[in-house]
DNA sequence: GAGGCTAATGACAGCCACTGACAGTTGACA
DNA sequence: TGTCAACTGTCAGTGGCTGTCATTAGCCTC
């Protein structure tokens, strides 16, 4: 959605690449190091020497600011659902492709930060009331997304049939406790990342049925 | 958590409920007549006779104000999954608490608004970026809540076992996906919304198994 | 390579949500 | 009834965000 233009840079663009860069990477660095609430819009623009009305023109807010890392890995994880072979089931083409979202994460957001500015970010957010309220409202619009996906590769009607966002709903929820628990954890590897996500969504069946107590 | 001061209402403490309920009051009608985003602080204010202060005084914010109405319910709804008969399975303790919860809803509210206004104000947070995300974010935080209750009535550790926060998410996941149907539907009765609750409910199992295409 | 076109920027003014501080008012209670 | 404490209003200020307009600086043509 940003590199649509490969046929010639131009001076011009490549000044505005340049300076989205600059302005995300002056944020995510302040966001992380002195916390989200605590770093004013002017500041940001200050350390990329722009007006605050440059800011805005490339951000629509702060909150898109801090969510802008995250956005990318979130698209090309649409895409790589897109990607799954039509046989797979549903579920199957989910886990998939959050699976190798984690591992070609680096390579994503390598132009702008490292996985390690990445992951602190991530803290931040979900340490974050507004932030986190705004991750929500995002997850739920990629959930969306992916449920019409879904349902075309199905071929179904998504308003008419719940399942396609039923099952993107639960896959949802099954990411976000994963989130969190990596969040608290000490295991910050994309590998940790890749099997908590496994024995989480192995753990759904286990957890819709009864007798929790039985089987410990 | 207001109204835990039974024994002497004392007129100080009926002219600050009066003041609330008001505010409430102008804030819904106003949010629900001509929308959220126009509707200024200092309006709902002035339509009490009260300071823009006073309305802070009252409210963490204008968000809060949005959101308090549905905050009503969704105590109730924590308050009838810890009274739930400890021998029931998880999942169907949520959901009967849930099936009680719009049973008892015209009660929970009668103080405040009709029916009508609680779902007309449900349409403007679903409809408001800002509004949607805060309350997603309220919804994470209420699933948590249940998610201890959960684990307390099975002798579990939150932290521990994964399963029942996997549970309540999956639930979480359900009614957003029920609510988001009942705003965009015609039937607004809640013994329409009774109905739809349970059917969802009962697709969670198929949309998580294969083979949509078999079975429509 | 000079001049015109247009996109990008800066500077300024202003709105609105929200907060701290201080003073005035009004129930509560001896 | 007078004292105390709670509630409220006023004022000033911060920070996110927007509209407007003049200025700058790539780009493209002749």
């Amino acid at each position: 959605m940003e590199t649509t233009t490969p046929p010639r840079p131009g001076l011009r663009e490549m000044k505005k690449r340049r300076t989205h860069d600059e302005l995300l990477r002056a944020a995510v660095h302040l966001f992380t190091s002195q916390g989200y609430e605590r770093t004013t819009v002017d500041e940001i623009a200050e350390a990329v020497d722009v007006s605050q009305r440059t800011f805005f023109r490339y951000f629509a807010g702060k909150e898109e600011a801090a969510l802008a890392l995250e956005g990318i890995t979130v698209g090309r994880f649409v895409e790589g659902v897109r990607a799954r072979p039509a046989h797979e089931a549903p579920m199957e083409a989910l886990r998939q492709a959050v699976l190798e979202g984690w591992s070609s994460l680096s390579e994503a957001i390598e132009s702008i930060a490292s996985v390690e500015l990445y992951l602190r970010m991530y803290r931040v957010i979900e340490s974050t009331p507004v932030l986190l309220a705004a991750h929500l409202r995002r997850s739920a619009e990629t959930e969306d997304a992916i449920a019409r996906v879904l349902a075309e590769r199905e071929g179904l009607d998504v308003d008419a049939d719940p399942r396609p966002r039923l099952a993107v709903a639960v896959f949802g929820a099954v990411m976000r406790v994963t989130e969190r628990q990596w969040i608290t954890g000490e295991d910050y590897s994309l590998e940790g990342m890749r099997e908590l996500t496994s024995r989480h969504l192995d753990q759904v069946g286990p957890a819709l049925l009864g007798g929790w107590r039985d089987e410990a």
